[in-house]
Parts: structure tokens; C-alpha cells; sequence
DNA sequence: ATACGCCTTCGCCGATCGCGAAGGGTCACC
DNA sequence: GGTGACCCTTCGCGATCGGCGAAGGCGTAT
């Protein structure tokens, strides 16, 4: 029974060291990518292969090559330095007098809808806090939030949302947005059927909004048309501006990107296009004193 | 502007007493864990702060608690840590003779259904090599593989596959499972529309199945009648038994878990209870020598 | 007041780490 | 087939680091 060797004999040193070596593959340039003398990397390399008992590189005359347990060990020690990275920006952040941190999950629609605002506003009364954001699809706020990976996570109100607590944080409206000189501008209120004869362009595939129309289209007997997905909804509204079809945004997004760009909005009227947005929060686990203060200021923002 | 201190200057080893101190609130039971000495705990931890400069924890008469900063600190080291765990892991497989490191994401429904087979027929054919088996939905499935956290996928082919490469795996088929005595049973092959009228058990929100269904039923111009979401096929199989209502799963899967507890299975005709299970990796970079050892043993099974 | 629990500081010693110098391969080019 | 250009490894020395136990400060309990 080998035990597993214990995290300490590990360094973080070396591990950056291996990781310059498999990029570079040699030990010199390596070596002075580091600021360290040849010789000490070349130890730290052996010793490396000699505390895991496992050949990482194969030496050849002109350089090095990974072994396949040399490419799982990058893999591994980019993970691990990824987080040590993390760790200190962190810890620096509170060096310069930050007294609280939040991690925060939300969608894309409320990070370009809402969230800019209501920061800007929490920052002004919290100067001495901060916000970890990061996008995703409601769903997997929700698996985050539950995981631990965050404290609070903000998502369309529809997902599976047993064991946390959840608070209304918005309503927001889909709008339908087009070129000024598409057919169905300046019609008014549009059904969603009657977008459906023209190209639909989306946001990723996990995106609430496209899952949500891809369902309304099956309603309706019809397929969406969609040619192209692109990232985000600047994307979203230059693809459209460049006449490749017409697309579903939240209508406070539109406000936001489509006047400058000359786009054209109409109401969509079907009852789905109202959607609730919502704070959640592990009911268990107490909340933070920062994350408290956030949650409320999201709440009642 | 206070340069990021480098990842150097930080010890895993003072990280895990970190943790054991934050954990014990009690510097001299933390040392005892750790197996070190009092004093050299102290300064490991004076150590952190000042490097940081941050104060960690407060210190009080009967012990210590976390300051904000300290709860951040927590967190990251245990990611840290835990990186460096499956690090050590992982190496400590390659000294026990294995040979390569194969990444894995797979849905639910593959890993219940064919994969057990399918790798065990693999590890007899390749004793030296591992697989890291993760289970995701489809969607997060493709993510991971895009995001190369994995090299293999295996997903339901209606995801969003574009740049990746893609190979079919298997074809299956939805049953409804129900109980014995239920109406349905025996009635021979069933459309989705006749199990409207009953109760659903599901997986979590984001599975296919799930989504499907879902989408299903608005076809019909119904809803369905989910009672209850439940982690996993046995899980599901099981509440059926406890006549809690009928539920979808993989007809391999049902042949596992469903006769044993004497459940009953039906056919479904619907043309989308047929699914395309598909093999994915990233087109851009090629496979290491593991990987496509087991994309070719996955994709002859 | 005394004793106890909890943390910090200090001085000493052994282990570690980095550096430069020396050494030994392979390849390319005369 | 020598010679030089690379590329990596090994070695010995000095500096630094890290651990230990002893001594000390501080608050609370008795």
C-alpha cells in the first residue's frame, strides 16, 4: 500500500517550474522564463519525479517531451495554480482594505440588464466590499449555488429550486429586436408566431432565452429557425444589425444596446415572455455578513 | 501598487494548517492534528498574515475566530488543496504501473446504461490505463469537453456540437417504467401522450430526459404532472415502486434496475423517444495516445 | 493570588534550496 | 571524425528556511 504522498512535501514552486518546462520544452529557456538557475530547475524536476516515483518528460537531445504521466501532471498543476492565483488576487484585494467578498452567479441577462446599476449602487454604499461575478445559465446557478461555489446566485425563476431560499429580484420582458427596415418593425406587439418565419439569431444553447423559444416554437407547431449562435448580446445585436435575422433580448438590454446601434424593438405579447428573476441562497448555510449585505441590496434595488 | 505576491511565496503546508486552525478554532488542537509543533503553527500562521498582509483571525481569550478575510481564505485553500489531492492521486496511479489518464464527461444515462460494460471490456484490454469518470448533463458535457476539462464526451447528440468532432456511440430508447399493477401496464407500446394523465418522476431539471419530456408534453398542448425530481435512475426506479408515478428512462437502464424490482416497462412510440448518444472531442487538438485508445474502444463497442 | 489555557517570541539546529562550476551526452557542420 | 553548439545532470558550498522546545504575556477560572 503506497500511501498517497501528502500535499507538503508538494510545492507550489515547483509546480510552476514543471508547468514552464512541459510549455517550453527545455529546461534552459525554462529556466530563465523563472529567474532560476539551470541546475536548480533541473533538481526541482528530478525531485519532482522522484517524490511521484514517475517519469515526466522523456529527456531527448534536443529537448524534452512529455510523458503521458508528464501531460497529466500539467493538467493537474495548472488547476492547482490556477486556484493558488485566485488565492492571493484575493487576499490582495483585502490587503488594500477590502473587508468582505461575495461570490455572485447570475445569468447573462441579468448581468447586462440589472446587475450593472444595482452595483454601481451597492459599490457607493460598500466601498469596502466585493463582488466575485460570474456568468452562467440559470441552471447551473442553481447547481453552484448549491454546491458552495458561490453564496448567492441570481437566475430565471423556473429552475428546479427545492432547498434554497429564494427572493424576487426582477421582472423583465422579452422584446423582439430587427433592423428599423425589417418587415415586422413598427407593427407593435408581436406574437411570438409571427417571428417565426424569419431567422432567429441566439445566444449559446444552455441559454434560458433560447431553450424557452425553442419550447414556444414547438407550440406552435414550428421549428425555430436559427442560423447562428454567437456569445453575448452586444454579439447578439450586431448579428442582427448586419441583417442575419431577428432575435429575442430582455427589453432592458435593448435600452441599453439596441437604440445605439439603430435596432428596432416590439413587444413580444405572449405570456412566457414575461419572465421572474431571483435571488437564492443555500437555506442551510447562513449567509455572510457581506453577502448579506448585498442580498439585501439586490432585493430591494 | 502592491504587486500580487506570486503563488511562491505560499506553502500548501501552511494553507492545510491554515485550515485545520480555521476548522478547530484552536491553535493548539489544530497543531496536534497537524502533527507539528505549537510554536511552529503560530508562526505559520503570523507567516500567512504577514505575507497577505491581512489579518487572518481574531484572537480571543478562548481561541480564534475566522475574520472576513480569513472565511475567503478558507475557501481558496480548500480548493487548493483539493487540486493538490487529485494531483497527488493521480501521480499515485502512474507509479502503480499506470500508463495513461483519460478524462471523461458522460450524461446519466450513458453511465448507467453502457458504459460499465463498455470500460470494463476496455480495462481488460488496457489494465494500464485510468479513466476519470464525471457525470454531467449533456450540455455541461459539452462545456467541459470545449473548455478541454475533459478530452471525451459523451452526450445526447442535440446539443450544440459545432467544433467539436463528433462520432456516434449509441442509439437508445425512452420506456415508461410504472408498476406492475399500474393502468398502463401491459397495454403494449404507449404514446407519450397516454402517460399525461399520471404523475412523473424525473432527474434533476437539467437532464435530457427531463427537457424532452417537458417539451413533449407542450406538444400535446398539456403539462406535465412532475411531482417530484430525484438524483439518479435507482433513485427514480425506486419511487416509481413506491407508486409515486410513472417516469422515462433508458430501456438498457431499465433492464438493469427495473426487473429486479419487479417493475413494468412499455415501449414508446413517439419518434423522439429515440435518442442519438454521440462520442465528442475537441477537433482542434489531437488526442493523447489514452484517450484514443478508449474513443476507439467506446466507439467499436 | 494562583493555576490553567491559549497564543507568541526567541534561539538553536538540521534540512532545504539556489547558485556556479564541472561533466557528459547528441547532433550538425565542416 | 573532430569541434562546437546545445541541452541536461551532478556536486559542493553558502544562505535561508522551518521545526522544536523553552520562556513569556495575557485573560479567565478557582
Amino acid at each position: 500500500m503506497t500511501s498517497i504522498l501528502p500535499p507538503d512535501r508538494l510545492s507550489l514552486t515547483s509546480l510552476r517550474i514543471f508547468v514552464a518546462i512541459a510549455e517550453e520544452r527545455n529546461l534552459t529557456r525554462a529556466a530563465g522564463r523563472e529567474a532560476i538557475a539551470l541546475s536548480a530547475a533541473s533538481k526541482r524536476l528530478a525531485d519532482l519525479e522522484a517524490d511521484f516515483g514517475v517519469r515526466l518528460l522523456d529527456r531527448t537531445p534536443r529537448g524534452m517531451r512529455l510523458t503521458a504521466a508528464g501531460e497529466s501532471l500539467l493538467h493537474h498543476a495548472r488547476r492547482v495554480l490556477g486556484a493558488a492565483q485566485d488565492l492571493t488576487a484575493d487576499m490582495s484585494d483585502f490587503r488594500k482594505g477590502v473587508r468582505g467578498h461575495v461570490r455572485l452567479l447570475a445569468n447573462l441577462s441579468a448581468i447586462v440588464a440589472y446587475l450593472p446599476e444595482d452595483l454601481e449602487r451597492f459599490f457607493l454604499n460598500h466601498p469596502d466590499l466585493r463582488v466575485d461575478l460570474q456568468e452562467r445559465p440559470s441552471l447551473e446557478v442553481v447547481r453552484g449555488v448549491e454546491e458552495g461555489q458561490a453564496e448567492l446566485g441570481i437566475c430565471s425563476a423556473h429552475a428546479d429550486l427545492q432547498g434554497l431560499t429564494v427572493v424576487p429580484y426582477k421582472t423583465d420582458d422579452l422584446v423582439v429586436v430587427m433592423r428599423a427596415d425589417h418587415p415586422l418593425a413598427g407593427r407593435g406587439p408581436l406574437a411570438f408566431r409571427d417571428t417565426l418565419a424569419f431567422d432567429h439569431i441566439g445566444l449559446h444553447a444552455e441559454s434560458s432565452i433560447f431553450m424557452r423559444s425553442q419550447r414556444a416554437a414547438r407550440d406552435e407547431g414550428m421549428s425555430l429557425r436559427r442560423r447562428i449562435h454567437v456569445p453575448g448580446f452586444d454579439a447578439v445585436c450586431r448579428t442582427v444589425q448586419a441583417g442575419l435575422g431577428v432575435a429575442l433580448i430582455p427589453a432592458p438590454v435593448f435600452g441599453i444596446l439596441g437604440s445605439s446601434m439603430s435596432l428596432h424593438a416590439e413587444a413580444l405579447t405572449d405570456p412566457w415572455a414575461r419572465r421572474e428573476i431571483v435571488i437564492v441562497h443555500q437555506s442551510a448555510r447562513p449567509l455572510s455578513a457581506a453577502a448579506e449585505r448585498l442580498h439585501d441590496a439586490l432585493r430591494r434595488g
